[in-house]
DNA sequence: TATATTTACTTGCTTTTTGCAAGTACAAAG
DNA sequence: CTTTGTACTTGCAAAAAGCAAGTAAATATA
């Protein structure tokens, strides 16, 4: 169990001592967004992160109380993971780098998913937040 | 000028290729919380950033057109900096790490802007982004 | 049953970034 | 014309990230 250093009792520089570097949030995406649960999955993204690198951050996402780990009901070498509730509170955050990202940066979105967020964002984010929690049944 | 690295065309990876660190967001949480625009103001932070690294974060905010710097009223040994509209549309990211750290962990906030962005996140976020663009032309 | 594959990591090493302390530059004040 | 304030820059050590290869246990395959 690794524990958190917090340089303040801020609440922006808590979350950011938990959530902001360049890879945990990616971690949080491809499970609410991607629907993903594995190790090897996550591996797979765009960006493709280091095996050390995830490791540690998946570990530390643990130790948060952010996400669970499991055994997979198919197989006893693989695990799976997922957002607990304290996870589940971060899909607003990915939704608000979604939309920066679209409106500001060179970016490909797909549209719909585009659409769905500016239209009702508030449906939207109860959407996947309603997803990622049946995927924690599942 | 110094220019971005993406590592894809994810709208949450490019956003975190800018926004996605340690310090940048507090840097701006000064600018929209605390009212701050100057270098040595952002030094005297809860978490005492290093001089070089705010150097370079300015710089690299500057570079994204997130933030401009101009020669202060008064001195022109004194340069402020302050949020461009693509700085402004920040603003809801950062009201999100706010609910979810005070929400999830310990810290310590003003109660009364707790509870403003609980009963009326909308409004909140459309008066403190007012108020940054207010002080962008003060 | 033996071998290969899948899945999930770990380890060692190099490169990059961060953090710290001291130094520089220039305008303004005394 | 020296001191102070403001905004950096530089050099070096420490920490983190990135890369490639290796390990280990469970499954699938021959």
């Amino acid at each position: 169990m690794k524990e958190l250093k917090q340089r303040s009792t801020c609440p922006i520089s808590t979350s950011l001592d938990v959530l902001g570097d360049k890879w945990t949030l990616l971690i949080l995406r491809d499970m609410v967004f991607a629907g993903k649960s594995t190790y090897g999955q996550f591996l797979q993204s765009a960006e493709k992160m280091a095996t050390n690198i995830l490791a540690d951050r998946l570990a530390g996402l643990e130790a948060q109380g952010i996400l669970s780990k499991a055994v997979a009901a198919d197989k006893k070498s693989k695990f799976t993971y997922r957002l607990t509730e304290k996870g589940v509170d971060i899909v607003p955050i990915l939704v608000e780098l979604i939309l920066w990202g679209a409106k500001h940066c060179p970016t490909i979105i797909d549209p719909s998913l585009l659409a769905e967020l500016q239209t009702g964002k508030g449906a939207a984010i109860e959407k996947y937040q309603r997803l990622a929690r049946e995927q924690a049944l599942a």
